[in-house]
DNA sequence: CGATTTTGACCGGCGC
DNA sequence: GCGCCGGTCAAAATCG
């Protein structure tokens, strides 16, 4: 009685009380500014710098003002040395040829000195950038050295799930290698509790769909369930790491942590109650938002028992056509194709926050680098914030009717593909072998649904009835990541705009060999077709 | 009748 | 230490 008393307070006070404080947790303004930056600079050296030191980023400018003012000079200097010729031979026609040879050497000798300064600047310009290449060789360094760390973490986890799937393990490895950390630990923890599906299913989609965290021993327990006491099925991995009788080591659980806590949201415009994404859900919860007036409702998947996925649906309290999706925890159970894409997409998510999200201690910048590199073309749709209570990806498909955002081939999806050298045919696998039929079947089906779907969206946005919109949201957000290996391109990009852009060859190899390392000789490695970034 | 939803109560984290 | 708040449980109600 008292809580609802409390409830019932708390709602009141909601309206009167910081409004859209949930909403705005959502939306996770991520510093925009470096993305903008980084985007507009793409092409060139120095946006890539731009995102690892904003310090840096004055400097590349202030050089090229420096080259600019300095050539105004000379420019001017020329404009005046013509001027002043054609003036002077008006006028010194009559001179002897003596002072024209005075006049000549003068102009001589200062354009000597002109070219003097001018190598001089030249020289400084150029102890500028070797100054500026090396902070950003030192800080690439230091990245990568980051990022081989968690491999190392990671890697020895995988050793004992790979033990498991030594039969698929051929076809597994590139996909352990190229997932973050994260993500291998996930597969790890994959392979060892949900065996079963592994086996039958080839890891390779496996990994994608049953994001990282809820299977490792139900630490899946996606929206931190604290309950001890109870332990129902879905709990009873939470009441083992609770208990800590597991124990995995510190870096495990800080990874495991992150892992569970790594949501996925959906903003879309859906008059529904609730976007249909191919998973059979149940409510187990209903509670006021403080800062909505909009109650929040929670699901659990039903599809299997104990399976660790939940969401929370809940509409914008500023705009309540807008409805709020967020997703956490992987399925551990096979899904259908409808699922499959908003599945992969969580679970690529979550392993791009946790790859972006590690190996800083704030994982902010990393992630709106994730963010950039991932979804380059929905900057103003997707936003990664590892800022917020838990590490979100947040999908905001309320603009889908943008055309040029998702009416072209999915940016991502085509991004990578060209870089793999894709066949047409699977443009939004990126390039992954198909290893498991049935798996692909819903990657497939999902991705040339981005497509499709963008266009639906887009053309008919208006007129579609809520459960087509939840269907083209499921299926725009599964193409951003409808590749289990999103990870995997995630951090292959990363490593070729790190080491690619600029030492094309020996950071690029020390990067690649971060994220492969263990997976011996990286044979698995990302294909050459990986370093797209650098370009 | 089984599955799902509703809803009050409970629990734990966190801020003051 | 206390209260707020988010998240979850589980009995009762509802639905198909």
């Amino acid at each position: 009685m008292e809580k609802g008393v409390d409830l019932a307070g708390s709602v009141k006070r909601k309206h009167s009380v910081d409004p859209g404080s949930l909403s705005s947790g959502f939306e996770f303004p991520i510093s925009l500014s470096i993305r903008d930056v980084s985007l507009e600079e793409k092409p060139a050296l120095i946006g890539e710098m731009d995102f690892f030191s904003i310090e840096k980023n004055p400097r590349p400018a202030a050089d090229l003002d420096l080259k600019i003012k300095k050539e105004e000079p000379i420019i001017n200097t020329a404009l005046h040395l013509a001027s002043a010729g054609s003036d002077h031979s008006t006028v010194d026609e009559g001179l002897s040829p003596k002072q024209e040879e005075k006049k000549g050497k003068s102009e001589l000798a200062e354009m000597q000195a002109e070219l003097g300064r001018m190598t001089e600047e030249n020289q400084k310009l150029k102890g500028m950038l070797s100054q500026v290449t090396n902070n950003y060789n030192a800080l690439q360094m230091q990245l990568v050295a980051l990022m081989q760390s968690r491999n190392q973490l990671n890697q020895e986890v995988l050793v004992d799930g790979s033990k498991k799937q030594a039969n698929i393990a051929a076809i597994v490895p590139r996909q352990f290698i190229d997932l973050g950390p994260g993500a291998d630990a996930d597969d790890a923890s994959t392979h060892s509790s949900t065996d079963d599906e592994q086996s039958t299913h080839g890891g390779g989609a496996d990994h994608g769909m049953q994001m990282s965290c809820d299977d490792h021993g139900g630490d899946g327990r996606g929206f931190s369930g604290r309950r001890a006491p109870r332990t129902p099925p879905w709990l009873e991995s939470n009441k083992q790491s609770k208990v800590g009788g597991v124990g995995p080591k510190p870096g495990d659980q800080v990874q495991e942590a992150t892992m569970r806590k790594a949501r996925v949201s959906v903003r879309a415009r859906s008059e529904a109650p609730m976007i249909t994404d191919g998973c059979h859900w149940r409510k187990y919860g209903q509670k006021m938002a403080k800062g909505n007036p909009c109650p929040r409702a929670y699901y659990r998947c039903t599809m299997a028992t104990g399976c660790p996925v939940r969401k929370q649906v809940q509409r914008c309290a500023e705009d309540r056509t807008i409805l709020i999706t967020t997703y956490e925890g992987n399925h551990n159970h096979p899904l259908p194709p409808a699922a499959m894409a908003m599945a992969s997409t969580t679970s690529a998510a979550a392993s791009m926050l946790l790859s972006g999200s590690m190996p800083s201690a704030d994982g902010l910048m990393n992630s709106n680098f994730l963010a950039r590199t991932i979804l380059p073309c929905s900057s103003s749709m997707a936003t990664i914030s590892a800022s917020a209570p838990f590490p979100t990806v947040t999908l905001d498909l309320t603009h889908s009717p943008n055309p040029l955002h998702f009416q072209r081939p999915p940016p991502p999806a085509a991004f990578l593909g060209s870089a793999v050298s894709q066949p047409p045919s699977l443009p939004h696998v990126f390039g992954q072998p198909l290893y498991n039929q049935s798996k692909f079947s819903g990657l497939h089906s999902s991705s040339p649904a981005l497509a499709e779907a963008s266009q639906f969206s887009q053309s008919t946005h208006g007129a579609v009835s809520p459960p087509n919109l939840a269907d083209t949201v499921t299926a725009a957000t599964a193409a951003i990541a409808a590749d289990p290996k999103f990870t995997a391109a995630l951090a292959a990009a990363i490593t070729s705009i790190i080491g690619g852009a600029h030492q094309s060859g020996s950071s690029n190899n020390v990067g690649n060999g971060a994220m492969k390392s263990g997976n011996g000789a990286g044979a698995g490695g990302l294909p050459g077709g990986w370093n797209f970034p650098a370009s």
